[in-house]
DNA sequence: CACATATATATCGTATCCCGATATAAAATG
DNA sequence: CATTTTATATCGGGATACGATATATATGTG
């Protein structure tokens, strides 16, 4: 791939590595509906699960780590606290800042989400060690 | 990892892997709006210019590429196609079948975008090859 | 302290996208 | 030639994310 232009078998490569980005994805999404959650509730969950900050992530926080704008964070920050995966308190150091954390119920999902991971994410591995070998 | 449950390290590497997806389809989806097209839009053309049958890929070809159901590829080719992205014309063989192809429009969107991408997927390369190895 | 500015969260209206259910047309099968 | 399968298409609806905007709190500066 020089700098100008791409070959057929450029974009066939490209397009290879996609598909596999997006049958992660899609496995990653309907083991999220079979759960009872969005796909996107099950992402939100995991940031919270890793993030290694002192204390508790914050709705800005959240939106970093998903790479969404901040009121999309809102959103969906609502929705699972009105679906009881999450909850938020009050930052006692800054009033305007809520954190969130897993209820007892949004741990439960997660983990069990994160077990059936497992196998597909090995299998993504392999296949994308290939890929990157392959783009390179 | 066991077999049973996951340690606060294993979610937090979890976590990891799914902010570098993150951050690089982030950078993808900006770079199609940049563009003038949407995100879906972007891998329509992508898995067009990218199949490798004899023949152009017919709608469901691209559904199953895409990992969407058949009626979602129909909509997304639809759109792309009144945006003057990609057009159909009729399998000679099979009149059920609508094969696609991109307009020159279409061509010539995609190999930019793609020339965009090569910097982004070069350090996504080196970051993803680090989080499989922290993966195994 | 007062006031301007920055930060964090929230609301509202809108557009995109994808889905399930369903329909239509053509091909394949027996 | 009737039945089943395959391929595309339509319709209604829900989840998501966005831009624009609003509100509350914190911070910085004179």
């Amino acid at each position: 791939m020089n700098s100008r232009s791409l070959s057929a078998r450029d974009y066939r490569t490209l397009a290879k590595f996609r598909y596999a980005l997006r049958v992660f994805q899609r496995f990653s999404e309907e083991a999220a509906r079979a759960a009872g959650v969005t796909p996107a509730q099950h992402q939100l969950m995991l940031a919270i699960k890793g993030w290694d900050g002192t204390d508790l992530p914050a709705v800005g926080d959240l939106a970093e780590v998903l790479q969404l704008r901040h009121h999309s964070a809102v959103e969906l920050v609502q929705r699972a606290s009105s679906s009881g995966l999450v909850e938020a308190e009050p930052d006692e150091h800054d009033a305007r800042r809520q954190l969130i954390k897993l209820t007892t119920q949004g741990e439960e999902i997660l983990a069990s989400l994160s077990l059936a991971h497992r196998d597909e994410l090995q299998r993504f591995r392999t296949e994308m060690a290939d890929l990157l070998d392959e783009l390179g």
